[in-house]
RNA sequence: GUGGCUAUGGUGUAAUGGCAGCACAAGAGCUUGUGGAGCUCUUUGUACGGGUUCGAGUCCCGUUAGUCACCCCA
């Protein structure tokens, strides 16, 4: 194969129209549940400033520092960003058109690529889509837990069971610096058992040793402090509120202890959704389908007012690799009812108004007007399986006429043009 | 950012270092107004750039892309 001059640059993707009815199913499911939940959809833009980000997700963090896609505007001034997340957009939104004097909570949902610089692999790309849902101004635990139920349902609406939700109370401002400290202190009593990679984070982000996944460190890890023995009274209660709301809703979820996410802004709780791996399928480790989490504090990080808030976020190319490989049949596309072909010039002008009455009607008509051989316009009848075909040629356009065939008997008759559309409804009734 | 594996028509695949084949798909035709089968013909290829060699799809190096793992994350 010569190469393409321009080929898609690493790590992006088509969504090729084989893929179309995958995402469509993802984005349907999504409307359909966040909808009957009262939430409202919100696009923001694909570009903002870029400290909208490193204030919201934190400086340190992987996705600001390394992943993110910066660059200045032509007047050099406004350095932005290809937002690599939906969470602090929307944050900004709710204060920029200040969404705090309506009545809370604000409930919005959003479907959209977000950018990451990051080596792709397996569910992982440097353009990927998720949706999300956020709920502002609720400090109450009976949000966290409905944002896990939704997401929940979103994912059973795919048809994507086993299902396993993890969960975890990391704690706010008052409790989290104790847990640390402590965290801290048992990391370096045991520096010398941990990875390479364990003693860097050790400095930068100790939180994060939590989940390494070496075997070493998960021994060692086994010891170390958990996050919820120190949670303060009011994140203890929180989490133990979210926990029986889980109950009641009959969610199945694993408390882990090591879960711990990525994004600064997180407080209290912290919940992932992935697959359960099935027995004698090969899955792909792609991590997780959808995260989430509340974040008490990013509103007022990024400069407005005190709004406590959850969201959540799915991953679409990873849901849909699950949906593919656990076989989930999306919807095609609704097949034509009649076939219109054409012969000769006078024809050919004609069948271009035979189709736009059909359309009125609202029968699905398909076409191959390209083609002027009748030979090969039936032959694309046949390929698309359809089983009445329409004909007309000099003759039926000077005589007013259409010719109908059924494909499967081979039976023809001559209609009228002004009763093509009655015709055509009677005979579907027939099937 | 680090490491492993891979790269042959549109797709899927062959070719001990020696003529790049096959299948499917696509297009044209086999009574110039009638499809599904069959037949005939046609189009399309060694990712890119170097090197070794009489000779490279095949061996070596680099690049690019894909893929997987690490890191991190959805």
């Amino acid at each position: 194969m010569s190469k393409p001059k321009f080929q898609n640059p690493t790590g992006v993707h088509d969504i090729l129209p084989e893929d179309q009815p995958y995402y469509e199913a993802v984005a349907e499911a999504a409307k359909s549940v966040l909808n009957f939940y009262q939430f409202k959809k919100i696009d923001t833009p694909i570009l903002e400033d870029a400290e909208l980000f490193s204030r919201g997700i934190g400086q340190l963090t992987d996705i600001v520092e390394k992943e993110m896609y910066t660059f200045k505007t032509k007047g050099g001034k406004d350095i932005l960003a290809l937002r690599p997340e939906g969470t602090a957009p929307i944050v900004r939104a709710y204060i920029q058109h200040g969404f705090q004097s309506m009545p809370q909570p604000i409930k919005l949902w959003y479907f959209g690529p977000f950018f990451r610089h990051e080596r792709p692999q397996a569910g992982r790309f440097r353009q990927f889509y998720q949706f999300g849902a956020e709920i502002l101004g609720e400090k109450d635990a009976l949000a966290d837990a409905q944002l896990i139920s939704i997401l929940y349902a979103i994912l059973q609406e795919l048809k994507l069971g086993d299902l396993i939700v993890k969960i975890n109370s990391i704690g706010d401002e008052n409790c989290r610096p104790v847990y640390r400290k402590a965290l801290i202190k048992f990391l370096k009593s045991n520096k010398k058992s941990l990875c390479s990679d364990c003693q860097k984070r050790l400095k930068g982000n100790p939180l994060r040793v939590l989940d390494c996944k070496n075997e070493k460190c998960r021994e060692v890890l086994a010891g170390a402090p958990q996050t919820i023995d120190f949670l303060c009274e009011e994140c203890h209660t929180h989490f133990k509120e979210v926990l029986e709301y889980l109950d009641e809703l009959k969610i199945p979820y694993i408390l882990d202890a090591n879960l711990v996410r990525g994004l600064d802004y997180y407080t209290k709780t912290v919940f992932e959704v992935e697959s359960a791996p099935v027995p004698n399928v090969e899955g792909l480790s792609q991590g997780a389908l959808s995260g989430g989490g509340r974040y008490d504090n990013l509103a007022k990080m990024l400069g407005g007012p005190e709004v406590p808030s959850c969201g959540m976020a799915g991953g679409v190319e990873r849901i849909v690799a699950l949906m593919k490989e656990r076989g989930y049949k999306p919807k095609s596309l609704p097949k034509s009812e009649v076939f219109l072909a054409q012969i000769g010039p006078l024809a050919k002008k004609r069948s271009l108004a035979i189709m736009e009455d059909l359309r009125k009607a609202n029968i699905k008509v398909a076409e191959s007007f390209s083609r002027d051989s009748l030979k090969s316009q039936m032959g694309m009848a046949s390929k698309m399986g359809i089983e009445s075909v329409l004909i007309i040629g000099q003759k039926e356009a000077l005589q007013g006429t259409v010719m109908m065939r059924n494909m499967e008997t081979g039976k023809q008759s001559e209609v009228k043009q002004e009763e093509i559309i009655k015709e055509i409804k009677t005979r579907l009734k027939e099937d």
